[in-house]
DNA sequence: TCAATGTCATACAGACTGTTCAGTAACTGT
DNA sequence: ACAGTTACTGAACAGTCTGTATGACATTGA
């Protein structure tokens, strides 16, 4: 016995049109019963399902962190050697297919709660895999894996934030990762046109 | 005829009353009473100041960049030749001193309004001098400015917020400012152990 | 088909908002 | 120091939103 095939529409329901009314006015501004009506939903059964509109917010972003893991799994395994910028291609990816909900989580609407677990997840496991890339390959982090990982990812989602936010189609995800790695190889010097220094 | 001094008092008093609080309960969480109370002026007092809650975030966020924006001035004009890190050093400054601002502001709260009025600014601010500072050296950005300045402020601020959430007396600010340099010059590749690529 | 379970409409008390107002206190410029 | 201006106070108000409870009804899964 699964899932009951209302819950299942009820919630779902619920999310989308959580995603999409914050889109529009804002997290603060919303009213459980904005929420329902959009979705077509008593208010009375949000409340069967979710604590406050809070806990949507949060339970919307756990899925999407769950499903992000997943699909990022496989592409973290191919680039055990170095940066070969498999993980953040897929993330972009993955950020072109739910666009609206990277949107809101990124912006800090609901006072940063999702943005919060989402970079604490990117950082978790990135400083994770920096750790265990350094110690593969035998050699010494010039710099705490810790703060690496976090301007690492801090620089990441900066772009990703920036990516799902242009209006006009944009540059092209695979264009933009290659910035990055250039990024992350040769440093911003470089990139600001300077020759790199001695 | 400069400003009343009741109504300084009571704006500071509201300012503060908002920080502390947004720090232990949460922005979402608040109440204008709860702000009232803390700053010991009455309710509708608050109301002849401010529109509402959100009204005060912003003001308060908008002098802090203000006075951040004097404070940076002389530092960014000392490093018109590259990168020196003394703005960066300013910032953290300027951190140290207010804290607690920064850190409700960096984690979003108030649906990350008044987080995007602090990057927005120092996403421009950057943006332009990297555009003046390639004219000046006749060197060509080989990444877009814009995208550039991004990045850029989107690592400055994930170390920051890192550094004002520390609970312990962290790393001194010369020591954050340095490792930042060293991943701006020679790139994360870097600072992870192995030698630079070819 | 039937028992279980989700959904619905409605109702409720309690809290918060934003506004108004008359009385009182504090301030500024002279 | 005084007078006129201005800000603060405390109270009251309707309106909105919240979170919970209820019994009737519809859908589901076995």
């Amino acid at each position: 016995m699964a899932e009951d095939r209302r819950t299942r529409r009820s919630r779902r329901a619920l999310g989308a049109a959580l995603v999409e009314l914050v889109l529009e006015r804002g997290f603060t501004a919303l009213t459980v019963e904005d929420i329902t009506e959009r979705a077509d939903v008593a208010r009375a059964t949000f409340y069967a399902h979710f604590r406050d509109k809070e806990d949507l917010f949060a339970r919307v972003t756990a899925d999407l962190l769950a499903e992000l893991g997943e699909r990022l799994a496989p592409a973290v395994a191919d680039s055990a050697v170095g940066f070969t910028g498999k993980p953040v291609l897929e993330m972009l990816r993955h950020a072109r297919e739910e666009r609206d909900l990277y949107r809101i989580v990124l912006r800090g609407e609901g006072d940063g709660k999702p943005l919060r677990m989402f970079v604490d997840a990117c950082a978790r496991a990135t400083a994770e895999e920096f750790r265990a890339r350094a110690e593969r390959n035998a050699v010494k982090p010039r710099i705490d894996p810790e703060l690496l990982a976090r301007v690492w990812v801090g620089e990441q989602l900066a772009v990703l934030r920036w990516w799902v936010e242009q209006d006009a189609p944009s540059l092209p995800a695979e264009e933009v990762v290659r910035m990055l790695l250039d990024l992350a190889m040769r440093g911003r010097y470089w990139a600001s046109g300077f020759e790199p220094p001695a």
